[in-house]
DNA sequence: GACTGGGCGCTTTTT
DNA sequence: GCGCCCAGTC
């Protein structure tokens, strides 16, 4: 069939796009035009007639939902492009449960859960049930609660284990879901359980499927429970189901993706058209004999090779260096190098590592040498003090409920509501299974609470009511502006940060905030407190890169952020036995996903790749002997030594490694 | 009730 | 090596 949109396309890429009807898998190897076959595709589907409305496509990432829509809008008219439903799987359960969930018992105006918020939850679950920090470790416990529900496992069931620490991650975990509902709140995860259970309603269902005739997922190899359910019961009926992922790319096991969702599809989905693609536009002959090289070793795949349709290039160049300062000083003096004799762009470029604390040592190089970088990821903006203490309020005023926000601002600024005070509080609130705020409202009648704290208390409360009577009619970034001043804020700051550099500093965090209301306000014309903050839950990390796109800037970040990108040049860094793989994935016998986590990365560079590793690395604050990743042996074909990893280094170091790894070992047994 | 210092534990990756 | 939590002091 020749269509507008299979121009310029490949056989297979064609055939994707003209199969607009039944199940369709696409095995979209890395850099083989996976989002244009899909916008492409869309645009077929359109102009075959096929209203704008009944297309819903979903991804993983705001970012890539952001680079469909707009790919799309350059495809077709835009009219349908504003009618079609992109977004991510999390974007898309918001809105149907602002519509819906009143169904389900779930009030409709719920405040979204973020990970902080989550934990402190987790914290303040534990301590009711006296199950202490050093018993369990909340963020443990954290990823425990999230992974179960993502794998669809009610409390109920861990409750009946035999394992008594399961059970009391199930105690917790009740605890944690219980205090979410009474505060009128749902975390990332539960807004994708919410759906599942909204179409269990077969009313519901017949709605979803009416209006979701053709589904698109992106990123399949990524899907975990509840989205599967999403999709499998909205396209089960009609079985316009599309889905596009590369088996090898699926990185976020750790978060309950199931890779046999993909590899099992065809099941899922009987007489599926598959479609394999394999060439791949985007990287020179010698990175993609390093992808595959490397990716080979991986036994469960659909086995597939990419082909290089760019043909030879640079060799993959790889260096070793002394120690973290000496790599990130190679790193820098060579981008600097290329930007100088090869006019590269800088937003050509991009380091790539595995953990959050890697790339320290490259920020301090790129400040010395004068570079401008973007650190995606990483300690966020919204990790600032200053940012979640205006934020708390502002949450309060849009929901009473959130207790978490309360206990957060309640003395902050100080205003003589010790911790003694709230203690007392909580066990008046937990006693009478009373909301922390009517607790304080109704303090007199609670001998137990100490009057001038709850007098203290009740003024800020009552300040909230008032900023929340505000609200209508009132511009966002007055209202955000107007909360700020009633909690005298800017007067906390002062207090703080005597000093004026410091203070300027982090007054900034509070301004970008208003920077950021004015800006969502301008976009969104139904803005309202409550549309901001969920705009701020749900894209939390991709608002920086947007203000920062375009702009000539260095790439820093994470593996797992990388996926979906390309880069002119890649440095992938810290390719070391201990953190890719790290050392927690060895542990746990998957070292699979983290050569996928490899490829991911290797397959990003399109003309240079370089790999480094050190010889010694800072851990825990002591210098440790490391080896080098057997990725780095597998990318050049080779097979990896299994030899005593320190045998050739210096006896002190060696030592210093000996004893790092033994402490490990004690460590491990005690985990359950 | 606010502030300071010692001790401890920890580091995967994110919507 | 850093940040968090807790205990002790003003």
């Amino acid at each position: 069939m020749v269509s507008k949109f299979t121009a310029g396309l490949n056989a297979e890429q064609s055939r994707a796009v003209v199969t607009t009807e039944g199940p369709l898998l696409v095995l979209a190897g890395a850099g083989t035009g996976k989002t244009r076959v899909i916008t492409h595709r869309i645009g077929h589907m359109l102009a075959q007639g096929v209203p704008a409305r009944h297309v819903l496509a979903m991804t993983f990432t705001n970012k890539a939902a952001g680079e469909m829509k707009e790919r799309i809008a350059g495809l077709v008219a835009r009219q349908a492009a504003a009618e079609l439903t992109v977004g991510t799987f999390h974007a898309f359960c918001v809105k149907a449960l602002r519509q819906y969930a009143d169904r389900i018992g779930i009030r409709r105006d719920f405040a979204i859960c973020d990970g902080d918020d989550q934990l402190l939850a987790i914290k303040q679950a534990q301590r009711e049930l006296q199950i202490p920090e050093t018993t369990m470790q909340p963020r443990m416990c954290q990823s425990r609660v999230s992974l179960l529900k993502n794998r669809l496992v009610a409390p109920e069931a861990c409750l009946d284990s035999d394992d008594a620490w399961e059970v009391d991650i199930g105690r917790v975990y009740e605890r944690y879901d219980k205090s979410l509902r009474v505060r009128g709140m749902l975390d990332f995860d539960d807004l994708l359980l919410s759906l599942v259970r909204l179409l269990q309603d077969k009313a519901m269902l017949q709605t979803f499927r009416e209006r979701y005739r053709y589904l698109c997922v992106d990123e399949y190899q990524d899907t975990n429970g509840p989205q599967y359910e999403i999709v499998r019961s909205i396209g089960g009926a009609h079985r316009n189901v599309c889905v596009v992922g590369d088996d090898d790319q699926s990185i976020y096991g750790w978060r309950g993706a199931d890779i046999s969702k993909i590899l099992n599809f065809e099941k899922d989905f009987p007489n599926a058209t598959v479609v394999r693609l394999e060439t791949n536009y985007r990287s020179t002959v010698e990175i993609l004999n390093g992808a595959n090289a490397v990716i080979r070793n991986n036994p469960a795949r659909h086995a597939k090779t990419l082909r290089s349709a760019l043909g030879n290039g640079q060799a993959i160049s790889i260096r070793k260096l002394r120690d973290e300062t000496q790599e990130a000083q190679f790193v820098v003096e060579e981008i600097v190098k290329r930007v100088r004799e090869h006019q590269t762009p800088l937003r050509d470029l991009a380091i790539l590592f595995r953990t959050a604390v890697q790339p320290r040592a490259f920020e301090l190089q790129l400040r010395q040498f004068g570079v401008p970088y973007v650190l995606v990821g990483g300690m966020s903006f919204f990790d600032r003090k200053e940012v979640r203490d205006v934020l708390a309020y502002l949450k309060l005023v849009a929901n009473p409920a959130d207790e978490l926000s309360l206990l957060r601002v309640i003395n902050t600024p100080p205003r003589g509501i010790g911790d003694t005070s709230i203690e007392k509080f909580l066990a008046v609130a937990a006693a009478q299974g009373l909301p922390l705020a009517d607790v304080i409202q109704r303090s007199e009648a609670f001998p137990a609470i100490p009057a001038t704290a709850a007098a203290a208390a009740n003024r800020l409360l009552a300040t909230l009511a008032t900023l929340r009577g505000l609200q209508d009619g009132k511009d966002l970034v007055t209202l955000v502006r107007e909360v700020v001043a009633a909690v005298s804020y800017a007067e906390e700051v002062q207090r703080c940060y005597p000093d004026p550099v410091m203070r300027a500093k982090r007054w900034e965090g509070v301004s970008e905030l208003m920077n950021m209301a004015e800006v969502h306000a301008r976009q969104r014309k139904d803005a309202t407190l409550g549309t901001f903050l969920e705009d701020v839950t749900l894209n939390a990390n991709d608002q920086e890169d947007a203000d920062s796109q375009g702009e000539n800037k260095l790439t820093l970040m994470t593996l797992h952020s990388a996926k979906g990108l390309e880069f002119g040049e890649v440095y992938l860094v810290g390719m070391e036995e201990g953190l890719l793989p790290h050392a927690k994935s060895l542990e746990d016998g998957n070292v699979e996903e983290e050569r996928r986590l490899a490829y991911v990365g290797i397959t990003r560079a399109k003309q240079r790749l370089t790999l480094t590793f050190v010889e010694s690395r800072a851990r825990y604050g002591q210098r440790v002997a490391v080896v080098p990743s057997r990725f780095v042996y597998e990318v050049q074909g080779l097979q990896a030594p299994t030899a005593s990893p320190t045998r050739s280094k210096p006896v002190a170091v060696a030592k210093v490694a000996a004893k790092a790894t033994k402490r490990r070992k004690a460590k491990t047994p005690t985990k359950p």
